[in-house]
DNA sequence: CTGAAAGCGCTAACAG
DNA sequence: CTGTTAGCGCTTTCAG
């Protein structure tokens, strides 16, 4: 590919003596609604192509109102979770001829609104959300006719937007029935960040599992609630070890928040599964080669991701009729070897 | 923030019975310059925020040939090396003012030739890659005068362009040398891609290493070459496990190679470091918590991220002259548990 | 079958 | 201190 230096339909239709419009309108592949003669669409292609010919997306899109781009805003790309759905966007998204535009919100509400209004003054024509998810009310524009959006991963009850989610109930609830039947009576659950659907759900399929069980909610094992990084992980669970020397078993509400708690646990010299037991939320490769193969609730991600794109592209070109909604997509409980059996 | 919907400058102007130019001229900091009286500028700026006027970047780049937009070309953004690299990128950018176009090359030359022919068609102001590392010709336009760009991790000796890597050879020799004065002899190399710059720099590193301590250099313990993912690492141990029953250390070239290797290993009942002894290139947080905590070479990549988008934008906007050139950052040799004294 | 003209929204040169 | 004009590169009437 030699460096051809951008030309322009303009550059293109003075070399041959037609006017733009007949360029532009082969190079759009409408020469036969124009019955344009074999000749001049011949000769016009393949100048175009010796010179590498590429409307300018530009002025294209300042004309049709159409930017071919969709943005993508993700709380923290460095999250292995959330780079895997970065992952299959970009991937989908070049299929269909579409670029991606990313926006890193550093899960932060205002930087999440500052992206949507960039990425809105950039014409986007779609954007994949994953929303930092404790407001909404910038959101509140997408659910009229306006731009097309799909969410992925957080939700809110009160805006009926297409969504893309696992079913963190019942996965919380495996997963707590899973200690509870090994006997565990003493459940800490560190928590991602607190009000965001995700952590909600699964703090109920935690409650429920328990009330199945006939067991007393402790509100004090449940902690954490300020993010779903590493770090939270590791404080919470420094913090919960010195409180509660009770506690046999820690559901960590995202595999970040795992790593941090295994950080806290190997400072404490507690040892998984002998002196304490835990279970994570978001399966990943390395979860099974730990000290303790972990027992996870695995998030197909990849499929989140793929499904989040079509259901965007589905709103964009509109194949038939878009089908709005969205889908829940089941967990996978996966058993390893970090949960002690106590009974 | 309620969603206004968009206005421009023209609308601007002719609610207040001025011109567009006045209006842009406020609007872009030029009234000084241009001694628009304080009336009318007092009256645009007020209108333009109550309509929360922000300039069409797209009108506004096709003008000036400038889109406040850089380009980001990864091979694998699920590679949470790369995505910590990305998510420095993205940061680096919104704090000024630049959007970042992701393009995910898949470890394909010709796709990252495609997205780099994309991203100079969108004008983008300047780019980041992390090249495949195989092929360089599609670069040699930006020797040139040409578009801004910077290398990282990845670069190619007969392309002088800032980049951004680290010290492959020494990490490499680091890792080695420990292994040799570990006492192993029969050491294997987990290649990554074979052809890019960092593992013909890290197996020059293991090869020197072997050298100082006077050891034989075998061929045969040096394997892998196709990628740099987790398949490749899973595979290529297989295999040699059958092929080489005395090899006591492997030396994975990368995080994912490591993580293959790891999986081949629990499946053959090799426990590390008893039976096995494992060094990886490329820490990742994890690797602290395995089983047998995974000595590695640390790669410092939010740094590096962070310094491509300074060098970037050293070139996009020179504040004084622009330092070409780049960086060579050094490694971190971190020792855990994951090798075996036999000596 | 082809083209001229207008305009998307913005800015810069040239004029006052 | 302000405005007129032209043009970035493209598509789309409207008019042959």
């Amino acid at each position: 590919m030699p460096t051809t230096p951008l030309t322009t339909l303009k550059r293109i239709a003075e070399q041959l003596h037609v006017s733009e419009t007949t360029v532009s309108r082969i190079l759009s592949g409408q020469a036969a609604r124009y019955r344009i003669s074999k000749k001049t669409e011949h000769a016009v292609s393949q100048l175009a192509r010796a010179h590498n010919f590429v409307p300018n997306p530009l002025a294209r899109g300042l004309r049709l109102k159409k930017t071919l781009s969709v943005g993508l805003v993700i709380p923290d790309i460095s999250n292995p979770f959330f780079a895997g759905i970065a992952r299959e966007v970009a991937l989908g998204a070049r299929k269909r001829g579409y670029s991606v535009i990313l926006c890193d919100s550093q899960d932060d509400t205002g930087l999440e609104a500052q992206s949507i209004a960039l990425l809105r003054s950039r014409r986007v024509d779609g954007i994949v959300l994953c929303p930092v998810g404790l407001a909404s009310d910038h959101l509140r524009e997408f659910t009229e006719n306006g731009l097309p959006i799909v969410l992925v991963d957080r939700c809110f009850s009160d805006l009926p937007l297409p969504y893309v989610g696992v079913d963190n109930l019942t996965g919380a609830k495996d997963a707590t029935r899973h200690l509870i039947e090994n006997g565990h009576r003493h459940i800490s659950c560190l928590q991602g960040l607190r009000g965001t659907s995700p952590n909600e759900s699964r703090l109920r399929g935690y409650i429920e599992a328990l009330a199945e069980h006939h067991l007393p909610l402790d509100r004090s094992l449940i902690v954490g609630g300020d993010s779903y990084g590493e770090a939270s992980g590791y404080i919470e669970t420094k913090f919960l070890l010195q409180a509660r020397k009770d506690v046999t078993a820690l559901l960590a509400f995202g595999n970040l928040i795992a790593l941090g708690a295994l950080r806290a646990l190997a400072e404490e010299k507690l040892r998984i599964p002998e002196d304490i037991s835990i279970i994570s939320f978001d399966n990943q490769p390395y979860l099974a080669h730990l000290a303790a193969p972990m027992t996870t609730v695995d998030q197909p991600y990849a499929e989140m991701g793929q499904l989040a794109v079509t259901l965007l592209f589905d709103q964009v070109q509109p194949p038939g009729r878009a089908l709005k909604g969205g889908a829940l997509l089941p967990t996978n409980f996966i058993i390893r070897r970090s949960v002690r059996k106590l009974c």
